[in-house]
RNA sequence: CGCGGGGUGGAGCAGUUGGCAGCUCGUUGGGCUCAUAACCCAAAGGUCGCAAGUUCGAGUCUUGCCCCCGCAACCA
């Protein structure tokens, strides 16, 4: 029996300058799913990187009188620092300045070449001197660069094409007969009605305006531009054109590749194109997600309303960060930063409902069970039934919203579960229980102790993809030390905890209570 | 007539195939005391952007209009 793979991207990001909080996102949102698939017994690989040649970077690199390699050296570092601090669990960092990449994309333009794919023709736009730039025409500001503000002109250039138009038919089919594979379904729509249907264009994909890039081979004052570039790391990662294409064998198609709604043109058209023309299988999903917004729209330094991922994991911890995230940005579209929905989604979600839950039912195990989880012995009080009913039936929705990219609203319904127990604590009263010495009032009794540990524990396992820290913090307090206990397929169960599990004697809070007014201050500081 | 998204109680948002308008926070009142002054219940509060239409019935479909945001091709 073989193990069912997945194989998951996020983009490599374009290191031209610190990675803020919605590149963060984006790792975090894939790490999540990663982890979510291995606790349901698939093989996963994860695949992240840099995006390291170009233009900018060239630009960037000169004006902090470094090579650009000494530059991408640096930057690849300080990515590969944040993923770290972030707990990132990929298992290919991707950098196209990786020889073996260099080698198979310039393979790749000859290949297409050869095919007629690729031919050479002319490119016309206007340039800007000082920026050594093209803009297109839609790109300029009162018909000046976007950049300096200063005149541009007409150029023109030698450059090879890509012939899109091939392709088209055949990628229109393959949306309609594929109608998942592009999500949400509005950026569907929007590359449909907007590219496709009014009929593709040709892509330039070489430049001769600068020089740090992947050389074309038979013509090497061309520089392969972007996105042939670029794109290709998900398979090059995978050791496509190489000896050891085992990988390519066992990974291609991706399941799931994770991008910015603003990249998803690129990833929704001209990727699978690429790849119909080498033909290979296209992904069997992109999924383009939403921008980390601010109160006064896009994040942006000039307007001074970034915020990094490192402030907010140093001061609130790691865990924190990633709810926040993963829950505050929903489906398909834009979310809100601001400080002061941090400090609530902190208090109230983290605080109030989970940590308060678990330390007040660690509570209640010690003081009215010498600090044992009772046996598990069946149905005892009215709302036994309805509370085991509603978990399972709440893990098969929380499944299906994880399987389906929902992640913010996998994590609603697991705090509606979460909200379930709380209100099961009021329901049976078990303060009135213990001060009973009525024998059915005792099985009662240890009737919901065992309800809410084993509640804890299902959430704990359900959290465990999205906040680990917290979740064996959960276990370790419940005093759930068998593996067997922690897996996923152990959620059917109901009756699993062992006897004599003894919970800890004094229970430390998951989240300590933050001031509100001095961390929304706090954090507004930190926004540059 | 470029395309897409959005306009729902004070704030932020859900609302699948049309069928009594929901959630979180806030406000007000109550309950409880196991717990991190946490938890639970209840109430108040909405002409669902505007106008017309289809229908027994529309936030949900059609048409027109008004605002906000993003994209518009070789700019990651």
């Amino acid at each position: 029996m073989d193990t069912k793979k997945f194989y998951i991207t996020t983009p490599i990001y374009y290191p031209s300058g610190k990675f803020h909080i919605g590149t963060a996102y984006t790792t975090v949102l894939a790490d999540t799913i990663k982890k979510y698939k291995m606790a349901r017994g698939y093989e996963v690989r994860l695949l992240t990187g840099v995006d390291e040649h170009g233009q900018k970077i060239e630009t960037i690199a000169k004006e902090k009188n470094l090579t650009p390699q000494e530059y991408v050296d640096f930057m690849a570092e300080e990515a590969k620092k944040l993923w770290k601090l972030m707990e990132i669990d990929y298992d290919d960092f991707f950098r196209t300045t990786n020889p073996n990449h260099e080698k198979v994309v310039a393979e790749i333009f000859d290949k297409l070449m050869e095919q007629g794919d690729i031919y050479k023709s002319e490119y016309e736009g206007w340039y800007c001197m000082p920026c050594e730039t093209y803009f297109t025409e839609t790109q300029l500001v009162d018909g000046k660069c976007p950049d300096c503000g200063r005149e541009v002109s007409r150029m023109k250039e030698e450059a090879y094409f890509f012939n899109m138009k091939k392709y088209a038919d055949r990628l229109i089919k393959y949306y309609e007969e594929n109608p998942d594979f592009i999500t949400p379904e509005s950026r569907k729509n929007e590359l449909m009605n907007n590219f496709l249907k009014p009929g593709l264009e040709d892509l330039c994909i070489t430049r001769t305006s600068f020089d740090w890039g992947i050389k074309v081979k038979k013509d090497p004052k061309h520089v392969i531009y972007v996105w042939l570039d670029a794109l290709t790391n998900y398979i090059t990662s995978l050791g496509y054109m190489t000896d050891d294409d085992t990988l390519m064998k066992k990974f291609w198609p991706a399941d799931l590749q994770i991008v910015g709604k603003d990249i998803i043109r690129f990833h929704g058209i001209y990727w699978p194109i690429f790849l119909m023309a080498l033909n290979l299988p296209l992904p069997k999903q992109i999924y383009a997600h939403g921008f980390v917004m601010m109160k006064d729209g896009r994040m942006s330094k000039s307007k001074g309303n970034v915020i990094y991922p490192e402030v907010l994991v140093e001061r609130y911890g790691l865990d924190a960060t990633r709810y926040y995230l993963l829950r505050e940005l929903p489906y398909g579209q834009d979310g809100t930063f601001s400080p002061e929905s941090f400090v609530e989604r902190f208090n109230y979600d983290l605080c109030n409902d989970l940590g308060n839950l678990l330390n007040r039912t660690i509570g209640m195990i010690n003081k009215y069970c010498n600090g044992i989880i009772p046996k598990y012995n069946g149905i005892k009080n009215s709302v036994d039934k309805e509370l085991e009913e509603y978990t399972l039936n709440q893990i098969k929705v929380i499944e299906e919203q994880i399987d389906t990219v929902h992640i913010s609203n996998a994590l609603a319904e697991i705090w509606n579960l979460i909200s379930r127990a709380n209100k099961y604590v009021d329901e049976t009263s078990p303060w009135v229980l213990a001060k009973s010495d009525d024998n059915e009032d005792k099985e009662k009794l240890d009737s919901v102790m065992y309800h809410l540990a084993e509640s804890l524990r299902k959430i704990a396992i359900l959290l465990n993809p999205f906040i680990t820290h917290t979740s064996n913090k959960m276990f370790k307090q419940l005093g759930i030390l068998d593996e067997n206990l922690k897996t996923w397929t152990s959620l059917e169960k109901y009756d699993l905890i062992n006897e004599n599990t003894k919970v800890v004697e004094k229970g430390e809070p998951l989240f300590m209570r933050l001031d509100q007014e001095q961390e929304i201050e706090f954090i507004k500081n930190q926004m540059k």
